[in-house]
RNA sequence: GCCCCUGUAGUUAAAUGGAUAUAACUGCGGACUUCUAAGCCGUUAUUGUAGGUUCGAUUCCUACCGGGGGCACCA
């Protein structure tokens, strides 16, 4: 339709003006009463044809409202905008496929193979509100990929081996011997964080967590390896349930140790071509063009740092999947990190630059103390989930565990999601964790209730039906019929906040219809007609909700 | 010091270079003997400051101010 527009536009200038290449644009006004299409034409045509815009735009609109049937109407508005309204027929043959399994999926990326990383614990660190973010955008990006036609693999990246590991072990081994085996991911939480300060303090237990750093990193059988690998076990059920309550599955992982060992060969093997020895280390440094830092790949004591990590990471990656599309996700923190090992990687193997794309979230900052947290000041994600179901139990007494674990849950990813990707999130748990308005529970409120619709009708013996279009429901079905359009530009640039908008503008146009117009009553094709609207508004509100990552209940 | 991100109602967010800057929360006011009131209706802006580009700037450019992050052996 739009380059039917668009052609339409180019020929009409071309026959009454005798101008072409004129770079108009043709857009999707965010406003309903502009129509569905606009086009700025007239403004941009003006200065060359030394005419009013609004004369213009008259000339043309005279030309084009009858160029074409499905073009119900064209107006001029001020200052010389053509605003196209499209035929209702044109409408309902998109809300036709409504009922089908391909609603709201779209072939951006037919035939591509895309890969999504999110969500990388670090092992012996409880899963916190940092993860909860991560894990909130990159599910909700994995679900648009899978959505998109594209064959979609997850996979995640433990940081298993790490001084911090040590530390933690360290203590393990001291309070409990040899042989404990984890049952509370708290004990180890716990560990972590005493580990750390003991370590400060202490000059023998450096001594002592070093060794058993080498030892792990070396993998040498001893008693500290083989509490380990039982804790690791345990913390990878840990996290594999945890994530599974949010909704998520990782295809595979990658460990870090892995990536470290590949990391480090892949360095020495570009040495001194790409990189270069300095003061003990190996180093990259980036072209002064590139306004980039000089990063250690390999430390004077010869272990691969983080960055190394991450190119080991991007060539076991590119070697197992082979993806067109490696999208990653981590904290705005990492930017310039990432910059610097893809601009490494450049000199290596430019696919692993080309195919990859960061994607970045901002932090949360905390305004209330409300939630407290075992782990230094930062809550964790049991602790806030746990938080925010127990309030919807107290908003609802008769919900049912399974339903208040879905609400509290959309209502955390909805206050995460509904921001510009990117963006630090404020959040006040007083606040921003509403259950009203611009919210998940909204959402979820306003499916449900067009679900309990539905469900009446049928109780009545009415089915909804769209084949006898009634008055009323014009704007709930352009703005339902506008959901693919939404989905694709959210896989387009990655970007799921659009969709949040979205549905929170469609969920507030249904209830206000609701609030003016019975949905059955006594005339019966009439609210068969309404019903179909009905649970279209159902479908695309859960098919939306399901991309962001989130479920509705049956009953709220 | 250098680099990157960011600044929008009292608050939290939105806005593909476009039209009257969009919502929600809070406050105040209202409707309902009617399908779920987590709902509906009404009521608030010098877009940090100053310039520039443009027919048109919250959006692009420059400078300044405020907030966040990064800048060599942590991840």
């Amino acid at each position: 339709m739009e380059s039917t527009i668009r052609t339409l536009i180019a020929d009409v200038l071309q026959a009454k003006f005798g101008i072409a290449d004129v770079a108009f644009s043709l857009e999707r006004p965010k406003d309903l009463s502009h129509g569905d299409y606009a086009t700025n034409v007239a403004l941009i045509a003006s200065k060359q044809l030394g005419k009013n815009p609004t004369e213009i735009a008259t000339e043309l609109m005279q030309v084009l409202q009858s160029a074409d049937s499905r073009i119900a109407s064209v107006s001029v508005a001020a200052p010389g905008f053509i605003n196209f309204e499209l035929d209702r027929s044109v409408i309902l043959d998109i809300l036709a496929d409504v009922n089908k399994d391909s609603w709201g999926q779209t072939t951006v990326y037919e035939g591509k193979k895309i890969l999504v990383e999110h969500s990388s614990p670090n092992l012996f660190k409880p899963f916190h509100i940092g993860h909860l973010m991560n894990n909130t955008v990159g599910e909700s990006i994995t679900r648009l990929a899978k959505a998109s036609g594209a064959d979609v693999s997850t996979m995640s990246f433990p940081s298993d081996v790490s001084l911090g590991v040590a530390k933690a072990v360290f203590i393990l081994l001291e309070k409990y011997g040899a042989d404990f085996a984890p049952e509370q991911v708290s004990i180890l939480g716990d560990a972590y964080v005493e580990g750390t300060k003991r370590y400060e303090d202490d000059e023998s237990v450096q001594t002592r967590v070093k060794e058993i750093a080498d030892n792990l990193y070396a993998q040498t059988s001893s008693p500290e390896w083989s509490l380990y690998e039982r804790c690791k076990e345990f913390n990878i059920a840990y996290f594999e349930t945890i994530v599974a309550r949010l909704g998520s599955h990782f295809d595979s992982y990658i460990y870090e140790s892995e990536a470290g060992v590949d990391g480090k060969k892949l360095v020495l093997a570009h040495t001194p071509k790409v990189f270069t020895e300095s003061e003990g280390a190996i180093v990259y440094t980036p072209d002064e063009s590139q306004k980039l830092h000089t990063a250690v790949f390999i430390n004077s004591k010869g272990n691969p740092t983080y960055e190394a990590k991450d190119l080991g990471l991007l060539e076991l990656k590119f070697a197992k999947h082979n993806p067109d599309l490696s999208i990653f996700i981590t904290d705005a923190q990492q930017v310039s990190h990432f910059n610097v090992v893809l601009d490494a990687a450049m000199h290596i193997n430019p696919l692993w630059k080309q195919h990859s794309l960061h994607r970045y979230h901002g932090r949360m900052s905390f305004k209330g103390q409300k939630m407290s947290s075992r782990l230094g000041g930062v809550p964790l994600a049991e602790d806030v989930l746990a938080t925010v179901v127990e309030e919807v139990k107290e908003k609802n007494a008769d919900i049912t565990p399974e339903s208040a674990e879905m609400i509290g849950i959309a209502a955390i990813r909805l206050v995460i999601l509904r921001a510009m990707p990117g963006k630090d999130i404020n959040f006040d748990p007083e606040t921003s964790l509403s259950f009203e308005g611009d919210s998940g529970p909204y959402l979820q409120y306003t499916a449900v209730r067009a679900m309990s619709l539905v469900k009446k009708g049928e109780e009545a013996g009415i089915a909804p039906s769209m084949q006898k279009p009634i008055v009323g429901t014009e704007i709930l079905e352009r703005m339902i019929a506008r959901f693919p359009d939404i989905v694709i530009r959210c896989q387009t640039e990655w970007t799921p906040h659009y969709l949040v908008t979205y549905l929170m503008e469609l969920a507030q146009a249904f209830n206000s219809y609701y609030g003016q117009q019975k949905i059955i009553d006594d005339n019966t094709e009439a609210s068969a007609y309404r019903l179909g609207i009905t649970h279209a508004l159902y479908r695309t509100m859960t098919k939306g909700l399901a991309l962001l990552g989130s479920t509705v209940p049956e009953k709220m």
